[in-house]
Parts: structure tokens; C-alpha cells; sequence
RNA sequence: GGGCGCUUAGCUCAGUUGGUUAGAGCGCUUCGUUUACACCGAAGAUGUCGGGGGUUCGAGUCCCUCAGCGCCCA
């Protein structure tokens, strides 16, 4: 016998003992290891790489959704039988890294990291890095996630930092990396060059500046109108429309730049739009993409005003030195003042703005390293166009297509100390070097004379590597060979540019097949209106908080049932209440099954094998294998939330409320006590099989409750081939229907309706609950059935048994008795003294009137095209349905005679 | 400017080959402490499925259109 089991389920106990038994048992590491001598190159195995978090990160909401669902992921596949790998790991994350380094230096010794140089700034972020890279892995553990942590991989790894270096060297040895002056987006917070991706453009109130050119050697001006006066230090052109007629005389003549008095033509060129501002536009090649474009065209020179810190630079004239907002005042004011200026008015424009940092982004003209796009591109819209990459949900294939159709070169060098340093020396003639070892000396000229580039790379540039680095590429390792590609690839869609098709561009250029065969993408989760969730308005949920109040299960159950794939979600507290009442459900259930299956050891009296499957019996096990074939038909679907509502469902309404309270009736029986447990046993243990890869922990735990119950019990060998743990036993696979079911759910969907009226009708003449009642039914057809079932109705409707009577037809209708109709069945209640002859006929006509309009409906419905037109098998379900309500009818105008 | 998504009960949302009385959780009303569970049980109320048009025997579901909200790209 066990011990009696807690009330309530205690998540905070279980939990922790639960993780450390999976983890001690070796149930996260692939069944089918090829580092392994008993290695079967024929299992088939199911991979996913997880999105490495910034190693120094803390977990969030993000993290938690992520988690939940590539868990439910790899623990469906492993219950499956696949050999089941789950690649942890973490990020370097430069940007991020760097900054709180620095933040960190700034705050406790009032130093820059320039102040402590390279070398002592690396150092202190490694240090960093020991000191809190562990955290976010063991707040991972804590969401249940089953991978294999032997395999934990960093994206500065040895390893990984190999791979990043023979990627590059191919790109450059195939001439797809070049290094050049390009106009680049530059963060003057970071003081780094950033890529497209990390510019962020916000709609915002500015100023529009109209002033004037002044022509050469006459009193005219072309009026132009710009956002960022500042850049006219930097301008080289006017551009016009060539069709202008106000401006077009001006061409070919030469306009002078405010302030500094610099010479610069006036140009046409068809890009100009005439209604937009002033009709003419000033070119400023070093600052701004259009005119970089138009600066090509003409072969305009390229000024640079701005330095690193976007201050204004030697090209600036006086206004060398100042900030850049700072030189547009006093230029503007000094314009103003040379009777330069027009006027001023407010405009709203899109403000480019740092992803990260968040202050305005300088386009500006950088020496950086690029990677030739274009053929990557190609490749990676091939593969999802062919079918080789399937993502869901599907929309997001044509928001992929439209960025890659469009994509430019990527910008892969930053500015910063923490990352893959560039893997090219420089001598002093200027050659570069650029080698997967460390050189000695330069490759052309042999000067030993040489330094290593000072940037280091993108950090996406390391993660786009990260479905194949994290198995051992480039070298031919046994893990590379057999999980790689890796199968699924889930996270966000907000990271499907920057991480996702560059992992698809990456895998295929440098290990020939697409890194992943399904991308599913996630939502973001907001909070319960909607909002994004941010630390500034204080609506900010903490999984950690969630998961010590909750429980870890009711979390995820509500992320991953909440959802649906690629929607936002909004997400409040409340849900993860709810279903911490239904872990607590799950909790129950299992201890009433536990207690059912030890009652089986005591003395009362029962047979040695089961009897007759009741009509319960059989109802549960349909409705059971039902469910067990929604849910996989779901999980083929990337369904998830679909499958998890339906098991909740399954074990609240149909298990718990139905078929539980009637197992009780049932173990009082000899005859059916043990084929109760039995039943109560399978469904249990296929239920918990079904809901484990949603909440792993109480599934267990439970289980494991359940396990050893059965095993010491009269029916163990029901559990002769359950494996030591749930997260490793079988899946319930589907079965095909036997052709009994239907029959079966019917007649119990009548005792149930039946069970509902009876109980609806007691409520509304306010019968005590205690109170048991005497009934007659006059059952018609569905006498046999009714007579079969009176313990089922008599124990859930509250009748008295001694005082039930069913039979074909009754002669006349008890007196002092309200009368209900359910289907062709009549059941006569005596309340006398309860119910009033008033009530009872407004009652009952109120129901006839229901049944009538029902009658109404589906004979207008089978007198249309539907009869002729709809599949026959649905016509006769209304057919059938029609007779019932005239039936039903009939009986209940009867009444009322 | 282009593209995508959302609009279903008071709130938050499900609803995938179109099948005929539209579901859940929370909230609300009434009753109940029966030996799995009050983190519970029983009963109940609440919807012109954003507006309009169309296809169809049949539309929350497909098509067109309009509106509001949100996101992505330029």
C-alpha cells in the first residue's frame, strides 16, 4: 500500500526531483548515439537546434514560449521513437554583451573600456560571461526543457569560433566578402557600423528647413528644402528636374554651399520628383542613400562631415567639433542671420533609429566588410520555394520571399571587442591576409610586419552557422553526420531575417543542404490587452515569478494552448490560473485511479477477471481513442493549442465529471470492480501520455503514482511493458475505429441528456441535492437500454433506486408528477407539493414551442435543394433529427392534454 | 506606397478540407461542504461571428468591397 498522496499538488516538491531524475537518467540524450557502438545509422532522428539566448541574458516571457513549445516538440518525437536531440546553447550577443560590461566597468570603477584597453576588456567580459552565462541555462532547466546538455555549445566556443573562421576564409576565397567604403549605417551611440536590420524607422514630429542655394555670380537661388541642415556641410550637388521649367535653366551651373562657400554644380536627373518640397533637392552623397545613388550617377564627390561620435569633422569648417544637432542650430542661426533662410515648418517623417541603443542612426561613408548576397539569397529562395523548407504558418513564405528578393549586402563588421575578430592581417604595403590560422607573415609580400583586423563580426554572423557549428562542423563529426540537417526550427517571427534566413543562406552555402526541413514560427506575447510588454509601463510578467506561484506546467500549458502558431498572444495571469486548476484536476483524477487500483488489495468481494464492458466503459475508451486520433492529427498540423484545449477537455468534462463519478458506482460492484480499475488505469495512462509533452512535470509525477500502484496491484500486468519513466514511454498511436463506437456514444449521449434534464429540472424546483426522488420513464425503444443504465441515472441524478420504474409505455401519466421529454424518452418526476400545475404548463409549452421551431427549421431545410443536393448519409441526420422532435413533440402535447 | 494579420459572449481567445441550434477560460446568477479535487461539483444567463455584397442546397469558415486596430517592408 502507498501512502495516502497530498490533497492538492505540490508542484514546488516535485519539480526540481523530477528534472534531476530525467537528467540522472539519461532521458534527454538521444536513444540512438553515433559516437556510440551500438549505433543504428537506420533510427530515424529528430533535431532541433535551440535559439541560443545572449549568455548573460535573463529569462523572459520570450524564452519561456520558446522553450515550452520545442520541448512539447522534442518530447512528442522521443514518445514517438525517434532518436530525440535538442542542441542547447548560448550567444554571445556582442552588442548587448558589451554594453552591460561596460556599464558594469562605468558604474563600479569609473572606467571605459577604452581607458582598460582590448586585452583587460576582453578579460572582464569573459569574467562576466563565467558569472552569469550559467544563469539563463538554469532558468531554462527550470521551464522542463529536455535537451541534451552534454551537448551545450557557446557561439565563442572553441569549436564554434573554428567554424566562424572557415566560413569566412571560403566566402573571402570565393571572392563573396569584400572590404570597401560603403555608405553604412552608423550608431553613433555604439560607435559601430550596424546592418540593415538593426536600423528601426519611427514615424516622428520634425522640422522641415526650406533655404536658399544661391547661384554663382547672379542674385538668383534655387529654394531647397531638407530635415538635417547640418548635412549641407557635406553637400556636392542641387539636383532639378530636367523638365523643371522653373529650375531647369539653372543646369550646368554652379551653386554655392551655405556658410562654407564651397563651389558645387547643379545638376537634373529624373529622380527629383517637382511637387515634393521645393522641386529641388540638395545632394549629399556621404550622408544619405538616394544621393549616394545620385552622387553615382553624376560622379559627384563624397564628403564626410561626421567622425566616429558624429561630431562634425575637419570638412565642417568653424563647425568642427560640435555635435551634430548642436552644428544644425548654429548653422541654421548663422544662415538665418546671412539672410539665407526661408522658413521653417513642423513635418512628420520616418526617423531611423539604433535597434539597439535607440538614438538616430548617421548613414555615413565607412571602410566595413560586406558579404556579396546575392547568390546566398538565390539559394535560400530556392529552397523554400521548392519545397525543401516548408514554414508554418505559410504567410510568412511570402514576407521571406519579399526580403530576400530585396535584400542588399550585409554589412558584417562592427566596431566592438566582444565577438569572432575578422580573420585578416594587414601589412604595411596594405595586403591582406586572410587564413584560418593565425598568419605569421603577409601572404603576398612576406613582411612580417602584421596586424589583425580590429573589428570583429556580426554576431548573427556566428548564429547563422549555429544548426551545423553546434554539431561539429566543419569537421565530418559523427553527430554532423547523423543529425544534421536538423528537422524543425522554431522560434519567433520577429527573428525569421536576422536569424532564420540567414541560417537557411548559411546552411547551404556551406554545407550544401537546407540546416532545417520545417521553420515554425511563434507570436510575440503581449500583455492580457494587447500591449507590448515593457519594464517603463510596468506590465511586464516574469515567468520566474509565474512559475513560483503557478508552477512551471501551468505556464506552459497556457503558452503552448493559448496560441496559435505565428499569432501574437496576450497573455495574463489569470489563464495561468486556470490551468494551474487544471494541473491540480490532473492531480485528482490521478489520486482517485491510485485509490481505485489499492482498493483492489482489500477484502471486499470481486471477480477474478473483468465482466462485461459496461456502456461507460465503452463510451470512455471511444471517446479516448477519438481523442488519441484528434491529437495526433493535430500535432501533423502544428496544431498544438488545438490538441492541448482537446485532451484538457477530454479529461475534465468527459473522464473526470462523467466516467469518474460513474467508476464509483462501478467498484461497488464485485462484478465490475476490477475492470473499473482497469479502465480507469488505461485511460489515465493514455491521457497522461497524450498531455505529457505540454506538462512534463505533473504528468510524471503522477504516472509514476500510478506506475507503481498498478504494479503491486491484481492488474499489474496491465503495466508489464511501461518503461521506468513517462517522458520515454510509447505514444498512443491511433487506432482506427472498430465499428461498435458510434452506437456506444449514442446511447450514452441519451443518459446523459437524460442525467441533465433530470438535474436541470430539480435545480429549477430547488429539490435538495440530498434529496433522492422516485422516477418513472416511459423508455419506449430504448428500454432495454434505460433499464441497463438506471444505476448510472438513479446515482447521477439523484434518484432513489428502490423507486425507479421503466417500462415500454405507462397506461396513464402519474399523477402529481412533472413530466420531462428527452428524445422519445418520457420521465415522470413526482413533486408534488413542489411543483405548481401553472409552472409545470408554462414549462412545458416553453419546450414544446423550442421543439416546434426546431420542427419548423429542418422541414423548410429538407423541402429545399439541401435533400437533393447535400450528401444523403447528412440528410438522413436530419431526417432523423426531425422525427425525434416530432416525436418529442408529440409527447410533450400529450402532456399538456 | 506595397504586403500581412486581427475584428466571434462583459473580458481574453479557440474554431484548417464550407455541413446546418457557434465553443472554452475568466467574470456573472442560483444551489451544494456526497469518502479524487472548493485550485471543486450541479444548474443557468449572455452572441445580428466588424459593415455591405457575392458564390453555394448550405458561409464564422471561400471571393469581392468598405471600416477600425496592429505588424512588416519601402
Amino acid at each position: 500500500m502507498t501512502k495516502e498522496l497530498p490533497k492538492a499538488y505540490d508542484f514546488k516538491d516535485t519539480e526540481s526531483r523530477i528534472y534531476a531524475m530525467w537528467e540522472a537518467g539519461g532521458y534527454f540524450k538521444p536513444h540512438n548515439d553515433p559516437n556510440n557502438a551500438d549505433f543504428d545509422p537506420n533510427v530515424k532522428p529528430f533535431v532541433i537546434s535551440i535559439p541560443p539566448p545572449n549568455v548573460t541574458g535573463e529569462l523572459h516571457l520570450g524564452h519561456a514560449m520558446f522553450v515550452s513549445v520545442e520541448d512539447l516538440m522534442i518530447r512528442y518525437h522521443r514518445m514517438k521513437g525517434y532518436s530525440t536531440l535538442w542542441v542547447p546553447g548560448t550567444d554571445h550577443a556582442g552588442i548587448a554583451t558589451q554594453l552591460m560590461v561596460e556599464r558594469d566597468l562605468l558604474r563600479t570603477e569609473e572606467i571605459t573600456r577604452e581607458e582598460l584597453g582590448r586585452e583587460k576588456f576582453l578579460e572582464r567580459t569573459w569574467a562576466w560571461k563565467k558569472k552569469y552565462g550559467g544563469l539563463i541555462t538554469t532558468q531554462i532547466r527550470r521551464l522542463g526543457a529536455s535537451c541534451d546538455w552534454d551537448r551545450e555549445r557557446f557561439t565563442l566556443d572553441e569549436g564554434l569560433s573554428r567554424a566562424v573562421r572557415e566560413a569566412f576564409v571560403r566566402l573571402y576565397e570565393k571572392g563573396m566578402i569584400y572590404r570597401g567604403p560603403r555608405l553604412i549605417n552608423w550608431s553613433p551611440g555604439l560607435k559601430t557600423a550596424v546592418s540593415d536590420l538593426e536600423v528601426e524607422y519611427s514615424e516622428e514630429d520634425a522640422t522641415l528647413y526650406y533655404f536658399k542655394y544661391m547661384v554663382k555670380d547672379s542674385d538668383e537661388f534655387i529654394p531647397v528644402a531638407t530635415i538635417r541642415p547640418e548635412t549641407i556641410l557635406g553637400d556636392t550637388a542641387v539636383a532639378v528636374h530636367p523638365e523643371d521649367e522653373r529650375f531647369k535653366k539653372f543646369i550646368g551651373k554652379t551653386a554655392i554651399v551655405p556658410m562654407l562657400g564651397r563651389e558645387i554644380p547643379v545638376i537634373g536627373d529624373e529622380y527629383v520628383s517637382m511637387e515634393f518640397g521645393t522641386g529641388a533637392l540638395k545632394i549629399t552623397p556621404g550622408h544619405d542613400p538616394n544621393d549616394y545613388a545620385i552622387a553615382h550617377r553624376h560622379n559627384l564627390p563624397i564628403i564626410s562631415i561626421l567622425d566616429k561620435e558624429a561630431k562634425v569633422n575637419e570638412h565642417g569648417g568653424k563647425y568642427q567639433g560640435l555635435d551634430r544637432f548642436e552644428a544644425r542650430k548654429q548653422l541654421w542661426a548663422e544662415m538665418k542671420e546671412a539672410g539665407l533662410v526661408i522658413k521653417t515648418e513642423p513635418y512628420r517623417t520616418t526617423i531611423p533609429r539604433s535597434q539597439r541603443g535607440g538614438e538616430i542612426v548617421e548613414p555615413m561613408i565607412s571602410e566595413q566588410w560586406f558579404v556579396k548576397i546575392e547568390p546566398l539569397a538565390k539559394a535560400a529562395l530556392e529552397a523554400v520555394k521548392d519545397g525543401r523548407i516548408k514554414i508554418v504558418p505559410e504567410r510568412f513564405e511570402k514576407i521571406y520571399f519579399n526580403w530576400l528578393e530585396n535584400i542588399k549586402d550585409w554589412c558584417i563588421s562592427r566596431q566592438l571587442w566582444w565577438g569572432h575578430r575578422i580573420p585578416v592581417w594587414y601589412c604595411p604595403d596594405g595586403h591582406m591576409t586572410c587564413a584560418r590560422e593565425d598568419p605569421k607573415q603577409c601572404a603576398t609580400c612576406g613582411s612580417k610586419d602584421i596586424h589583425q583586423d580590429d573589428d570583429v563580426l556580426d554576431t548573427w554572423f556566428s548564429s547563422g552557422l549555429w544548426p551545423f557549428s553546434t554539431l561539429g562542423w566543419p569537421d565530418e563529426t559523427p553527430d554532423l553526420k547523423y543529425f544534421y540537417p536538423t528537422s524543425y526550427m522554431e522560434t519567433g517571427y520577429d527573428i525569421l531575417f536576422f536569424w532564420v534566413a540567414r541560417m537557411i543562406m548559411s546552411g547551404l552555402e556551406y554545407t550544401g543542404v537546407a540546416p532545417f526541413h520545417t521553420v515554425y514560427l511563434h507570436g510575440l506575447i503581449r500583455d492580457e490587452h494587447g500591449r507590448k510588454m515593457s519594464k517603463t509601463y510596468g506590465n511586464v510578467i516574469d515567468p520566474l515569478t509565474v512559475m513560483d506561484e503557478l508552477g512551471t506546467d501551468a505556464l506552459r500549458f497556457t503558452l503552448l494552448v493559448g496560441a496559435t502558431p505565428g499569432n501574437d498572444m496576450n497573455l495574463s495571469v489569470k489563464k495561468v490560473e486556470a490551468n494551474r486548476n487544471f494541473a491540480n484536476k490532473v492531480w485528482n483524477a490521478g489520486r482517485f485511479v491510485i485509490n481505485a487500483i489499492n482498493s483492489l488489495a482489500d477484502d471486499r468481494p470481486q471477480t477474478a477477471d473483468h465482466g462485461q464492458w459496461t456502456l461507460a466503459d465503452s463510451w470512455i475508451w471511444a471517446r479516448l481513442q477519438t481523442l488519441a486520433r484528434d491529437v495526433e492529427r493535430q500535432f501533423q498540423n502544428f496544431q498544438y493549442g488545438q490538441a492541448g484545449q482537446q485532451i484538457y477537455d477530454f479529461l475534465w468534462s468527459d473522464f473526470a465529471d462523467w466516467y469518474v463519478e460513474i467508476a464509483k458506482e462501478q467498484m461497488k460492484t464485485a462484478d465490475h470492480r476490477r475492470q473499473t480499475a482497469e479502465t480507469l488505469t488505461r485511460v489515465l495512462d493514455t491521457t497522461l501520455r497524450l498531455l505529457h509533452p505540454f506538462t512534463p512535470f505533473i504528468t510524471e509525477e503522477v504516472w509514476g503514482h500510478l506506475h507503481s500502484a498498478v504494479r503491486e496491484s491484481p492488474i499489474s500486468n496491465l503495466s508489464k511493458d511501461w518503461p521506468d519513466a513517462l517522458i520515454v514511454a510509447k505514444w498512443p498511436e491511433p487506432r482506427d475505429p472498430e465499428g461498435w463506437e458510434a452506437e456506444k456514444i449514442a446511447d450514452f449521449e441519451l443518459i446523459q441528456e437524460i442525467v441533465r434534464s433530470i438535474r436541470n429540472l430539480r435545480a429549477e424546483k430547488n429539490v435538495a441535492p440530498s434529496k433522492k426522488i422516485a422516477a418513472s420513464f416511459s423508455a419506449g425503444a430504448k428500454t432495454g437500454l434505460l433499464k441497463a443504465q438506471s444505476t448510472v441515472i438513479a446515482t447521477l441524478a439523484g434518484l432513489d433506486p428502490s423507486q425507479i420504474s421503466i417500462l415500454q409505455s405507462l397506461k396513464e401519466k402519474p399523477a402529481d408528477s412533472a413530466a420531462l421529454v428527452v428524445g422519445s424518452v418520457e420521465i415522470y418526476l413526482p413533486l408534488a407539493g413542489m411543483a405548481d400545475l401553472a409552472s409545470e404548463k408554462t414549462r412545458l409549452e416553453k419546450e414544446l414551442k423550442e421543439a416546434e421551431s426546431h420542427i419548423q427549421r429542418l422541414e423548410k431545410l429538407l423541402n429545399s435543394d439541401f435533400a437533393q443536393k447535400a450528401p444523403p448519409a447528412l440528410v438522413q441526420k436530419e431526417r432523423d433529427k426531425l422525427a425525434a422532435y416530432k416525436d418529442t413533440a408529440e409527447k410533450i402535447k400529450a402532456q399538456l392534454r
